[in-house]
DNA sequence: CTGTTAGCGCGTTCAA
DNA sequence: TTGAACGCGCTAACAG
């Protein structure tokens, strides 16, 4: 059964589908508008076997190009790779779905020239609105976007300098949370990693959270305070990453050390890493693996931003967010600016779970 | 700052430009298309300056429904979850940029009745061919597509009685390979789980070749033989598969106490578990953990087609798939079709690579 | 070199 | 009820 695919026989237009019912485009038009009440049963008939003949689809280019608008809305991501992404998709795609919309997924891969070409695109391509979860993008990259041109929300992160919707986690309430969750369950040092902080203003919520939460600790007067430090790591560089790491080992030494232990598993000063996302979770695990064997979490606690699949099968505690309604809320935001809604920039701040499994149980 | 986003102002079409350019369409569209030649210093200058002015930015629809082509192609795929579509969209992405085509992701969400929508709106969209990693679809659902329809490269999958392209791994010699490492390190019973055939030929594929390898053993004539057993578990039917894995459960303890051991550890048959995916592996790792504790591996090995970045964390053995690769076969396949390639239908099919960890060593 | 003309496939008056 | 004619934004064929 090796048939040589054949080539493309011209789809039928719609004006072979008025040739073939014997009428004109005018009522072929109709018909596929649903403006039956206009035609006589006759006629549909006719129109209804020429279609079906025909096997004709109408060209929605083209429907676009006239009424001015197709309904199409561009989704431009970071990293796919996070899951993060992919479960804000999910709530995005559900939205669409029930808003009548067809969303265009792009995909920059990290890579900032990437997501400026993206954004070209879609914007060439009239799409009627845009969400956008990027990386590098400052605000002439989203000229085109948001205020003048076409309508966009933010995704978890902010960009300087440019008004529109922006839904996300609550940052601030999530790393407190974290935070917290740490110190009530007495670690004595405590490491928030997090990429690079460049253009994402989440990362920069989260670290900043992070800090008041350990200096409000000292104010409570805890019996005794625990130590808070930031390390930055930066995924996408090997050679540093490593050179991060090995530092951030040596100062893990020191704190497992500085109260008089022997350096075994819960003797001395007790360890926590506060991982920004999954991705860096995802590496520091990893690299703890590598250093300390495969019960490193006797030695470190690993918390994270984020719930990826693997965190139940490792049993870290994570913060969950609420990916499925950011993205649904986000459609929503869009949905009612390309309606024409023209109330201020609103910020939409959903609220993290945090799950609590063992590697941050005393 | 809370400026209100203001209405979109109409943008610029190719008539605007020619206005204050004061001259006519033809030249404008003569630049765009960088017929620089045809056009003297100085028209090009005004025209340069006009579309700088109005920040015009040609409309890809109408150009698209003049020239017949957009450059645009739909990949639909069936589950974003699953971490082997997100590698595979990388290649693809990147064949589509060094191609000059363009990628519109679509996700069917696992869900047949999404596939069929999103394959009839790719059509009206007039995409110039499509990448199907679909789940459900049978060759009426694809009809538009492939042979009679717009050019189509099958990933993963193939769709009985659709003749078309199609790239993926070497299902039979992947799976051969997993079986025969199994082997070749003493276990005495291995269970292959796969997802519900369904219409899904990789997963029929999988499982036939470790039957056909698990009985080459025996004719081999090994000093002892081991066994094989198929488990399908369908992971979208929370209760249904509860119960497959409790059955699951009691013939892994059956097997473990069958040589005489006490039902410790080490003492008697020795049992893997083969997963034909990594979706799959995820459900069986965490099962696992959850009746056997952290320790699970000593009792139970897993290997698994597929690489997540869990299994590295988690120290299971696994068959990479040539993922990267496959993605850009598959558009450089569409690409010729696009272009009028008349062969008949091709098969690529790309070895995977057996990554061999702590899981599965003696 | 440049502008005019005629569509691409479709929706929308407007008159019949 | 029906259809002819015009135009959406753009490209291509043909003159000048």
């Amino acid at each position: 059964m090796s048939t040589t695919p054949q080539t493309t026989p011209r789809r039928a237009t719609i004006t072979d589908v008025a040739r073939e019912a014997g009428t004109g485009k005018t009522s072929i038009s109709r018909y596929l508008n649903g403006e039956m009440s206009v035609l006589s049963a006759e006629l549909r008939a006719r129109i209804e076997a020429a279609i079906a003949r025909l096997d004709y689809q109408p060209n929605q280019m083209a429907r676009g190009l006239k009424r001015g608008r197709n309904r199409l809305i561009g989704m431009l991501v970071a990293d796919l790779t996070n899951p993060y992404t992919v479960e804000v998709l999910q709530g995005v795609e559900a939205a669409c779905h029930a808003l009548g919309l067809m969303p265009l997924i792009c995909h920059a891969a990290n890579e900032v020239e990437m997501e400026r070409r993206y954004l070209q695109l879609l914007t060439t391509y009239r799409v009627e609105g845009v969400i956008v979860n990027a990386l590098g993008v400052r605000e002439e990259t989203l000229r085109p976007v948001g205020g003048g041109g076409i309508p966009a929300v933010l995704v978890d992160r902010s960009v300087d300098g440019l008004v529109t919707d922006m839904v996300g986690l609550d940052n601030h309430a999530a790393a407190e949370l974290g935070t917290r969750h740490l110190l009530d369950n007495g670690f004595d040092d405590i490491w928030f990693v997090v990429q690079p902080f460049e253009q994402v203003s989440s990362r920069r919520l989260r670290e900043a959270a992070f800090r008041e939460a350990m200096s409000a600790q000292d104010r409570r007067g805890e019996q005794h305070a625990a130590r808070g430090h930031t390390v930055v790591l930066d995924l996408s560089d090997m050679v540093e990453m490593e050179r991060t790491l090995a530092e951030l080992d040596r100062a893990i030494d020191a704190a497992h050390n500085v109260r008089g232990g022997t350096g075994a598993a819960g003797h001395g000063g007790r360890v926590a890493l506060f991982a920004a996302n999954a991705p860096v979770a995802l590496r520091l695990a990893l690299h703890l693996k590598t250093r300390y064997g495969d019960d490193w979490q006797t030695r470190v606690a690993l918390l994270s931003i984020d719930d990826p699949d693997w965190a139940e099968l490792t049993g870290i505690t994570t913060i969950r967010q609420p990916t499925y309604e950011i993205g649904y809320r986000a459609v929503e935001f869009l949905h009612e600016r390309i309606e024409g809604v023209q109330t201020a920039a609103r910020d939409c701040l959903l609220p993290g779970e945090l799950i609590v499994r063992a590697s941050t149980l005393r």
